[in-house]
DNA sequence: AAGAGGCCCTGATAGC
DNA sequence: TGCTATCAGGGCCTCT
């Protein structure tokens, strides 16, 4: 489900609520996730105080007390919910009504004095990670690029991972280890907004049109961020705050529709690449 | 050794 | 209605 955006937003929705509070007890009904969920997790985890929760690139990151860490991620179908007495609150992009609390798929439960936090995971690909020190969080982390958010995104790092590439920009823009946070929604909206075609090989991109990606992945993902994310499948269910970004996608999900700009008459095209759809506008990408 | 594709899993929807 | 096929916001592993 979520890519950076959806991320930020669940961190920016449960920060004030936990962040300083007591974890009381950890409960996991299922430990077969992407990765087994280590044995005893709970005991590790019982009884530590939250100090901070992050997110970095598509990860949240608990900190508690001392460092440690539990790294989290929502993989395609993730959601968090909070739940404070008997209201449930949206904490991303799944958001229900108390009754409509989902019964199946709710693999692990925090419970603080409280509220209670639920992760529900259908497909379950995502996962979680325990980390004993910092040290060992960041060497787990080094796997992954810079985030377009970050300050060191810049041209001559993306040049650098760029140069001598023969994969092609759609892919790049999804492979982790050189851009981390996007996904195939946004590499399609930053790829359109940067008038670039999504097989073009990285090794063809001009200096200007690695300046464009570079100034609309941050633009896109901050528009998203700022309009609560996108609420995509599901989002009939949702109510109040669930997130909006699905109503501005230019060719996201658009096939055969009009290309959003002014003075294109061309239809958006669809076309699979590594399996995974592609969504772009053959007047206005070159 | 970089890069493409398969695979993990469930649910919603389209098509017959 | 009821079946089957296809697709979905990700990322690790394997094969070439």
């Amino acid at each position: 489900m979520p890519e950076l955006p959806e991320v930020e937003i669940v961190k920016q929705s449960l920060e004030k609520t936990i962040v300083s509070k007591r974890i009381k007890k950890f409960i996991i009904f299922n430990r077969n996730l992407r990765f087994k969920v280590q044995k005893n997790l709970n005991k590790l985890i019982e009884q530590k105080k939250i100090i901070r929760l992050n997110r970095i690139s598509k990860y949240l990151i608990f900190e508690f007390e001392k460092s440690s860490y539990l790294l989290m991620h929502l993989g395609m179908s993730g959601t968090l919910h909070l739940i404070k007495g008997n209201n449930f609150y949206k904490t991303n992009l799944s958001f229900y009504h108390s009754s409509d609390l989902p019964k199946k798929h709710n693999h692990i439960v925090l419970n603080f004095t409280n509220f209670k936090i639920i992760y529900n995971d259908p497909r379950r690909f995502g996962f979680i990670k325990y980390f004993h020190s910092k040290s060992n969080l960041d060497f787990y982390l080094s796997r992954i690029g810079l985030e377009p958010l970050n300050q060191k995104f810049n041209f001559s790092y993306l040049k650098k991972n760029l140069i001598n590439k023969q994969k092609n920009i759609k892919n790049f823009l999804l492979d982790q280890k050189y851009i981390s946070g996007i996904g195939n929604i946004y590499a399609n909206e930053i790829l359109f907004c940067s008038k670039i075609h999504p097989i073009r090989l990285c090794n063809s991109l001009k200096d200007k049109e690695i300046i464009r990606i570079i100034k609309y992945s941050k633009k896109v993902l901050k528009k998203a961020i700022k309009k609560g994310g996108s609420s995509i499948r599901n989002f009939k269910n949702s109510v109040g705050k669930s997130g909006s970004y699905q109503k501005e996608f230019l060719v996201y999900d658009q096939e055969t529709k009009k290309c959003p700009s002014a003075n294109c008459k061309e239809k958006i095209s669809k076309i699979f690449i590594s399996n995974r759809s592609s969504y772009f506008c053959k007047n206005c990408q070159k």
